[in-house]
DNA sequence: AGAAGATGTTAGTCATCGTTAACACCGGGC
DNA sequence: GCCCGGTGTTAACGATGACTAACATCTTCT
């Protein structure tokens, strides 16, 4: 029988374990790679020995799925709520661009699993997770879309990875630069390669 | 005994072969990352079955790591040739991006490999390739000095990287829009995103 | 106190994989 | 015509790793 609630989530320290074995798994994955890491690697970085995550997780891919399906649900919620509370396109991309370069700084382990591991989520997981990273590409582009109405919808996309890919370079200049310089940065070469969609709209040919 | 050529390159056959079996594993490293894929499929990708690859490399790392080194090498001597020809430094940097554009379009399975299996070459290729990657970016932050002088040194390593994400971008947005349409979006984003540098130099604080 | 459940341990299993061994074919130079 | 280097094959081996089983411990509720 559940002790102090008697229907609700699991006790506390259950969640703290959980957590704390995903954020450990999520940091040896981005170092190595999914395959590139073994269940008792991760065991051991929580203290304990190899088999005892099955306790808390039905497998090795339940554990990157999960990883996956929170990263991209807490980008897009935050994402959404960003967008419904600002008062026009403007401020809509200028609170979407601190929201992914916060992540970006304060994550980037997180950020590198993130885009490339799914291909090792399976299946029923993998669709999930897709919805969720397509629905945070779209609030950039439908913000974009309202600031920049003559770009077509197909080089917005493009773009907004494009700027994704920017900010999410993280990882490889790490500690180059201070982290609030970093933050001032990332968002001035976003922004200015943003407002360059409005010249090369139309120059679709070059020698 | 050799035939045609007493001390020259191997035939020519087998350099084909060779390059073949690279051009395979690149493409299916970069699909499901190192450790995630068999010699035997990707001896499979190739028509033979298996250990034949032995006859050609000396192992499945020796194999990540002449992709690694052909690929860096390739970029940095490509870079050290256009900067040494390019009239000034806005032109190499025009060059640059030519460069990096056209690679990032053609060889999106190579970038992806590129970045990230670097953790997976032994150690004595690992320096090389590392060596030669440092050398491809001092290219581009020896330019950008010259054009941003008030831009300190790590400012400007940080805004390269960031200038790659935004161009290796490439494999995220797959057949969004034609290529020709592509690169010159991608020209105006990081021109843009660089010239972004002589504002923002100096504010690093922001509320 | 004692039963129950949660959480950990170690030992074992089964599959996969990198690598090697032993053998077959094949084409060109004596 | 025969040998030989190059290239492929299949079979085996050894290691690793995900996962399971069986058992221990500790907390907690009655």
């Amino acid at each position: 029988m559940r002790s102090v609630t008697s229907a609700g989530s699991p006790p506390r320290d259950r969640r703290r374990r959980r957590s704390e074995i995903l954020d450990a798994a999520a940091e040896l994955f981005a170092a190595r790679g999914f395959h590139g890491v073994s269940i008792e690697e991760i065991g051991g970085a929580v203290g304990t020995s190899g088999p005892a995550l099955y306790r808390h997780f039905s497998g090795k891919e339940a554990l990157l799925a999960e990883i996956l399906l929170e990263v991209s649900e807490r980008l897009h919620t935050s994402a959404a709520r960003r967008v419904t509370e600002a008062p026009d396109a403007e401020r809509a991309l200028e609170s979407l661009l601190t929201g992914q370069i916060e992540f970006a700084l304060g994550h980037p382990s997180l950020i590198t699993v993130h885009d490339r591991e799914l291909g090792n989520v399976p299946e029923p997981a993998r669709r999930r997770i897709r919805r969720l990273q397509r629905l945070y590409l779209e609030e950039w582009v439908t913000v974009l879309s309202e600031l920049y109405p003559s770009c077509p919808p197909p080089r917005l996309r493009a773009a907004t990875h494009a700027v994704f890919g920017l900010l999410n370079s993280t990882p490889h200049s790490a500690g180059e630069v201070p982290a609030r310089a970093m933050a001032g940065l990332l968002r001035g070469m976003a922004r200015a390669a943003l407002a360059a969609l409005q010249d090369t709209a139309h120059s679709q040919e070059e020698s």
